[in-house]
DNA sequence: GACACTCCAT
């Protein structure tokens, strides 16, 4: 049987066209294949079929001008979907792509590695910057995956990587401390003439930055020419910028403020990341030192460097200063913006200054400034945190109904409130609600679910909403696995404990490193049920592991 | 992807 008929065959049993959507469980299908061709089909790859259906449907395209849009092989039921949709117009391509994206990252998630090149060719999607961009994002928190899914794209016969692709997957060998693959990645990019960018160089930093090495992220600095990549103001403000929020003020101050200002330069922007850095360590008197040192040098404080100050004054605790600081502004005739009106706001909040919050919150609507989504955020936030979530709950259909659109952090925000109280089915009521608001929720959305379904005993609900993330566009992250592992000890059951061990052999798969505490616990708590085969499974990984680098940054 | 405000709990 050649590969062409059996496709017209399953052609022709199969009447897609006539509905906009269809749906044919594994059985079904394996059943009129094999009715139908005997056992030369296999149906166990589920990769072929999806090839399969891809080519019918795309043959079937041309003839009808019906677009599939959508073809999910979804777990854990067996079930293959094929959706399809008329399309009068071509507006819809955005929609397209993000479907694709899902598609195709699931296909990536379900492939055996071996396969996976032959799948990916045999699609007959048009592969695009934008879509494998996409793919990359949603396969984020499983980097092997993504390195793979990139790796096999690149032999493709119709399709190059483009820069920001590159960048992508560079960040994610990073974070997965995989420097050689960085630095192979960088030289492919330049060969190919597409980079690398000084975007990449941030990137490469910022991982080097996160892995603890921060001399090293300078290096890459200061090796960006001998890549062939231009040095400027920019770069050097990204830099310094990088180093100081990973609290390394005084080493961006020293060895590269200091030394290289001159050369490129160094504008307000460059002071105001310095003096940021000190703040960011409660140091404000150096913050204030090095701002004095810009003027002396003629150089304007803008409105970012006083929103720095007296942010500054909160982190430290000084909020009689800040006060002060706030006042000031205003007897300078700065113009005071939505930044700091929010910072006063969160500032206030968080010390449970309630009362002067609401005030300045109040007070700057009569100054003719309009609050933004964030500093809606920061009031409901600290509403709930320090008076009560039925008001940070009133303040939020307040906003919608002054006509603010609330956004993630906000939802995650009343979540969270919600949670704390031990409100869950409000809290879910939300969660349901951002959905229908177009706002996805994100992992930590799902976190704080699983969290306090954990926490109240709830055990089945916190995998429940671990079992839905699955299904929707999140994957989880180092949290998710951490919350759920620890709440397979509340109930010292044994098969809480095999799921345990279940969910810790996963997360390696996703490229994420447990702890030396989390193994050593789920391997004693196997062990204390009898669970020893399975025990000595997860103890051989951990030997791998050792090799394997520390912790993750995501 | 040059700076400032909003998202945990260990």
């Amino acid at each position: 049987m050649t590969k062409k008929k059996m496709f017209t065959s399953l052609f022709r049993l199969n009447d897609i066209e006539r509905s906009n959507f269809f749906c044919l469980g594994r059985e079904k299908i394996r059943g009129k294949i094999k009715g139908k061709w005997g056992n030369d089909v296999s149906i166990g790859c589920k990769c072929t079929i999806f090839a399969m259906f891809q080519r019918i449907i795309n043959r079937r395209v041309n003839k009808t001008k019906t677009k599939v849009v959508s073809l999910h092989v979804s777990p854990p039921k067996p079930t293959f979907f094929l959706s399809c949709r008329n399309f009068t117009t071509q507006s819809s391509s955005a929609l397209d792509t993000a479907t694709a994206a899902a598609d195709i990252a699931n296909l990536v998630l379900e492939s055996d590695p071996k396969s996976l090149r032959g799948s990916l060719h045999g699609l007959q999607v048009q592969f695009t910057p934008e879509l494998v961009d996409k793919v990359l994002k949603r396969l984020w928190f499983h980097g092997p995956k993504a390195l793979q899914f990139f790796k096999h794209l690149e032999y493709h016969p119709s399709y190059a990587h483009s820069s920001s692709s590159f960048d992508h997957v560079i960040d994610i060998a990073g974070r997965m401390r995989d420097y050689k693959t960085v630095w192979a990645l960088v030289a492919r990019m330049r060969s190919r003439r597409i980079g690398p960018s000084s975007k990449t160089f941030a990137i490469i930093a910022e991982r080097f930055v996160g892995a603890g090495k921060p001399d090293r992220a300078i290096k890459v600095f200061l090796s960006m020419r001998e890549h062939g990549c231009r040095q400027d103001l920019h770069s050097f403000n990204t830099i310094l910028d990088i180093l100081c929020k990973s609290k390394r003020v005084e080493m961006a101050y020293n060895n590269l403020f200091k030394v290289l200002r001159g050369k490129f330069k160094a504008d307000v922007v460059s002071y105001n990341i310095i003096a940021n850095g000190w703040c960011l360590i409660k140091r404000t008197p150096k913050a204030l030192e090095v701002l004095k040192e810009m003027v002396e040098r003629g150089l304007t404080p803008t409105i970012t460097t006083y929103n720095i100050v007296l942010k500054g004054y909160f982190r430290a605790g000084q909020i009689k200063e800040a006060w002060e600081f706030f006042l000031q502004m205003k007897e300078r005739e700065v113009e005071i913006d939505v930044v700091t009106y929010t910072t006063m706001v969160h500032g206030f909040g968080v010390v449970g200054e309630i009362k002067r919050a609401r005030k300045v919150f109040d007070e700057m609507v009569g100054e003719g400034v309009r609050p933004s989504t964030a500093t809606y955020n920061a009031m409901i936030q600290v509403l709930c945190k320090k008076d009560s979530v039925e008001n940070g709950v009133l303040l939020f259909e307040e906003m919608i109904k002054k006509g603010h659109v609330p956004n993630l952090t906000t939802y995650n925000v009343v979540i969270r409130g919600l949670c704390h109280a031990g409100n869950m089915e409000k809290a879910m009521e939300f969660m349901e609600r951002m959905k229908t608001d177009g706002c996805e929720p994100n992992v930590q959305s799902y976190n704080v679910a699983i969290r306090y379904f954990c926490d109240a005993g709830d055990i089945e609900k916190g995998l429940n909403m671990f079992e839905k993330m699955g299904q929707g566009s999140c994957l989880p992250n180092l949290d998710t696995y951490n919350v759920l592992i620890s709440a397979m000890f509340v109930r010292k059951k044994s098969e809480d404990l095999v799921v345990a061990g279940k969910l810790l052999l996963e997360m390696i798969d996703r490229g994420f490193l447990p702890r030396k505490f989390t193994f050593n616990r789920v391997l004693n708590g196997l062990l204390l049920t009898g669970n020893q085969g399975f025990a000595n499974e997860i103890l051989r990984l951990q030997s791998k592991c050792g090799r394997l680098p520390r912790k993750f940054k995501l």
